[in-house]
DNA sequence: TAAAAAAATGTGTACGTACACACAAATTTA
DNA sequence: TAAATTTGTGTGTACGTACACATTTTTTTA
């Protein structure tokens, strides 16, 4: 059975005291050139390891992270993100770290600033956000690093340095979205369709790397086809969507965002059939892929997503452990079966 | 900022010692009605929850967990499964688990017999095992339930009793290849043949879990295909699978393991086109797949599973954290394009 | 009612680390 | 060479929990 070497061992190993040990560790001086070199030998020799446990244990301030996402009540695309921060506040609650959630209108950049700045004044010791609105994020990331607050985000990735980012290669979930799709495909009758369906404009740049994807894979591709594209941000989704559909007999559809759900219902009112592929798990794009009307769905992950940059944010604070700077996400593809093994 | 709530002020508020409160948590008695009473309100109103930290730190037992796994040596498809567990190894290092490796040979039971034995001989606290034998398997857990060693399996499921499960709903997997191929298929081409290619009959619970699943899916669906089964265990593999193609007209593939790349390779000599689907992100798999030979993969995570349920088991025993006994993967579905993302 | 026994409660120490402080050794200065 | 300084080294205490042991209080017995 392994011993666990202690800075004791090393003391005596050293033939010095734990004092000196400790201060060699800690570079802060003090050590003559001889005792320096032996207490070097021994922690390599004895290949010595801190015990975070005692580490952290003796450090003893609590940490604050403030955390800013999206409200779940308006979008519950959220909802997912919001139990993974849950699950990490509990799995954390008997730590020294002092997690406050903060929400969002995702309709409203303002609400964004306001909450961020609200949150920013107590001067936590981190961030993390879901940097929705590209210039109000620049803003709130450009504060975080001047203030010297430790940043994060998840979901989709800001232009300014952040210390820590969790996201997906959305270039490449665009070239996955195309590959499923170019299974159905029949140069004689496919029309394929892109659709950007967003209230607000949010997820800009989001939809836009999946479109380049999407079409990258096309440009390699054998048979080429002509692929309309098509923004909706308005209330009246169905109309458009109509227009959209009989305007270029597009019968192949490949949706950006979670509203996936959208050109299904259309296309069961129009009584057409047609290929649909798009994003998220939520309640009612389960529903038409299970009935057949959604083919594939890509898993974002927003509850791995919240969860895991939490969680590398919490343990980098608690335990100094070191985590890539970004960390993506595989890319998952579902079907009317495979869906069971996520609920 | 929050305070954490220690039993001292426990202590305090109950207007007792923290030796009082201290025998009340872990209700060791010789503590009378009145006092009880107080510090159970105290611990109730203050919302107690002990410090994990501290109390692994005073709890100075080294656990010990010993590993039986296949050699990855004999089969590559236990590589990833070995990074697993080396990852947790590196993460609990500097924590009381003296974790041991120790490989058998996947084609020899007796291999597996003679490992377990031994290292069960030395008394550890808990065995994380791959039951890939089943009635080998069934003697050591009998073994280990009767000496209190906690145990635990990933990939197989053993039929005896596990303190702990990690793997995937292999009939559900079943259905998702069924799912897959049923996109590509043409009643009046195509002919189906599922493929069970495994050197030593290991994994029979494996392979037919897998064809029940895969044959209920077409049960249900409009229309009906001949469905061809083939088992192939032999070194012979090829040309055993050249007379199954050719007898048949087999055009269609699931092939039930990790040797998927055996089925496409054969097509590919024979010059012919074929559906593929089959089993993990080995190299060669990745290649054909990469090449448009194999059409998706499943990927059964075998790293994931290892390092979760690796980590399960340590921190069951370090931190009396509690985990579902099962816990099953989704099952992941891999093309050309988000195997990427896996890499 | 005093002594003995039992029950309840409190105190001290350890886990491994971090840091303040006291002390000892080596230098510098007078 | 003694005193003053600088540098190096060791000791003690704290973090929060767990448990052994000492002490106090209550109950039982003679």
């Amino acid at each position: 059975m392994k011993k666990k070497i202690t800075i004791k061992d090393i003391a005596k190993v050293a033939n010095v005291s734990i004092g000196t040990v400790d201060r060699v560790i800690h570079n802060r001086g003090k050590v003559s050139e001889k005792a320096l070199q032996k207490v070097n030998d021994a922690l390599k020799e004895l290949d010595y390891k801190a015990n975070p446990l005692a580490r952290s244990l003796k450090n003893n301030v609590v940490y604050a992270i403030s955390i800013l996402v999206p409200d779940p009540q308006k979008d519950s695309y959220w909802l997912p993100c919001q139990q993974g921060i849950m699950e990490i506040i509990t799995e954390y609650e008997a730590f020294d770290v002092d997690i406050s959630v903060h929400y969002f209108d995702p309709s409203e950049s303002e609400s964004f600033s306001q909450v961020g700045a609200r949150l920013i004044r107590k001067s936590p010791d981190a961030v993390l956000f879901v940097p929705l609105f590209e210039r109000e994020s620049d803003v709130l990331l450009r504060k975080l690093n001047k203030k010297g607050i430790l940043s994060a985000t998840f979901n989709s990735m800001p232009r300014n340095h952040v210390d820590q980012h969790v996201g997906q290669d959305l270039y490449l979930s665009g070239r996955v979205g195309a590959k499923l799709i170019s299974d159905f495909l029949d140069p004689s009758t496919s029309k394929i369709g892109i659709v950007h369906i967003d209230e607000a404009f949010n997820n800009a740049i989001h939809m836009q790397q999946k479109e380049e994807g999407f079409k990258s894979f096309y440009e390699t591709y054998a048979a080429k086809y002509d692929i309309f594209t098509k923004t909706i941000n308005t209330d009246n989704i169905h109309s458009t969507l109509l227009d959209f559909i009989e305007s270029h007999g597009v019968n192949v559809f490949f949706v950006t965002t979670s509203k996936t759900y959208e050109v299904a219902r259309t296309l069961e009112l129009l009584n057409k059939n047609g290929i649909v592929v798009g994003y998220d798990l939520l309640q009612e794009n389960i529903k038409y892929l299970t009935e057949g009307k959604i083919q594939f769905l890509i898993h974002q992950a927003p509850r791995m997503q919240a969860s895991l940059s939490l969680k590398s944010l919490v343990e980098k604070l608690l335990f100094k452990k070191e985590y890539p700077k970004k960390q993506f996400l595989p890319i998952e593809i579902i079907n009317s079966e495979n869906v069971k093994s996520y609920l």
